[in-house]
DNA sequence: CTCTATGCAAAGCTTTTGCACGTTA
DNA sequence: TAACGTGCAAAAGCTTTGCATAGAG
C-alpha cells in the first residue's frame, strides 16, 4: 500500500476530501530526505502546483499530523519541521543546534529507552517525533579544528 | 557554592552586572521544579519586583543560557520552557503532547545511547536539554479509562 | 446539491530590537 | 562617569482564523 493510498483511504474513512493541493502537498514530501518547515514544503508544492497557499500547507500538514502520516519536530530556535512518515520505521532525529542540521538514526538500539520509560513511568514515548539537540560531527570540527580525539 | 554565587562570578567574570531584576529572576527560577515559559517567570517575578519588564525576562534567560546555568526545552508546540540548572545532574525531560506537563527523569541509567551517537555518529548530545516527547501516564488513563494493561 | 477546502487578508502569539533613560561598578 | 541594563513600544516571524468563494463527492 502506498503512502498515498494510506492517505487517500483514511481522509475517506474521516470524511475529508482529496484536492489537488493535498496532493501536491504530499507528492512534495515525499521528495524530502530530512524535515523540513512548512515555508519550504510551501515553496516546492508550489512548483507542482500553483496558486497553492501558505494557509493550505498549514492546515494540510496539521490533518497529515493527525492521520500519523507526518511527525512534527520542533528543531532549535526556530520553527517546525515536518516529515512524512513513510513506510519506514521510526528514527531518532539528532539536530544541531549550530547549523540546524538533521540526521536520522535508527531507533532499533534504542528501544530500550522507550520500554524503561513505558515501565517506569507509564510515559508512552512518541516515536515518531524523537529528537536529541546537540552538536553535528561537522560543527564540533569547526569548533576545535585541532583537536581529533574525544 | 549557590547557584546565586556561580551566577555572580561569571557575571563579573564577563563583564556583566548584577541588578535587582536578575537577581528576581534568578531567586524565581529557584522555585520552578519543571521547566515554566518566560511568561510564568516574568508572573512570578512581579511578585518579587514590581514592574519587571518582559524584554528583561527574555534577555536575562539568554544571559543564563549562554552562562549554561539554564536550559532551554523546545516543549511540544508552544513556547520555550527555561529550567535552571542547580548542581544536580542532567535530567531527561518528559514532555506530554496532550496536557504540556514535563516529568524529569534520571539520566544515568541511559547515558549509553550519548555514548552510542557520540562513538557512531560522533554527535554530542546536550544532555541539559534532553527532551521526549509523548503522553503521560494520567493522559493516558483519560484516554483509555477501561484499559489497565498496555 | 451539500458540505468541505481554499485563498486572502488580517489577527494572534511569542520573541526580538531600537532608543532614551537609569544604574551599576 | 563610563558602560551596561532596563523599560517602553514597535517590529518581526511563524502560525492561526474568519469569511466568502470554489470545488469534491
Amino acid at each position: 500500500m502506498t503512502c498515498e493510498d494510506r492517505f487517500l483511504s483514511q481522509l475517506h474513512q474521516r470524511g475529508f476530501r482529496f484536492t489537488p493541493q493535498r496532493r501536491a502537498i504530499l507528492q512534495v514530501m515525499h521528495l524530502l530526505d530530512a524535515p523540513d518547515t512548512a515555508e519550504v514544503i510551501l515553496q516546492r508544492a508550489l512548483a507542482v502546483t500553483a496558486g497553492i497557499n501558505r494557509s493550505t500547507v498549514y492546515r494540510t500538514l496539521e490533518v497529515l499530523s493527525d492521520l500519523g502520516l507526518v511527525s512534527v519536530i520542533d528543531a532549535a530556535d526556530d520553527q517546525r519541521h515536518y516529515l512524512l512518515m513513510g513506510d519506514e520505521e521510526p528514527h531518532i532525529h539528532l539536530v544541531c543546534q549550530s547549523c540546524g542540521s538533521v540526521t536520522a538514526v535508527s531507533f532499533t538500539k534504542h528501544d530500550g529507552l522507550v520500554n524503561h520509560l513505558w515501565d517506569e513511568h507509564h510515559f508512552k514515548v512518541n516515536t515518531s517525533s524523537f529528537t536529541i539537540s546537540g552538536i553535528c560531527r561537522d560543527c564540533l570540527e569547526k569548533q576545535q579544528p585541532h583537536r581529533d580525539t574525544a
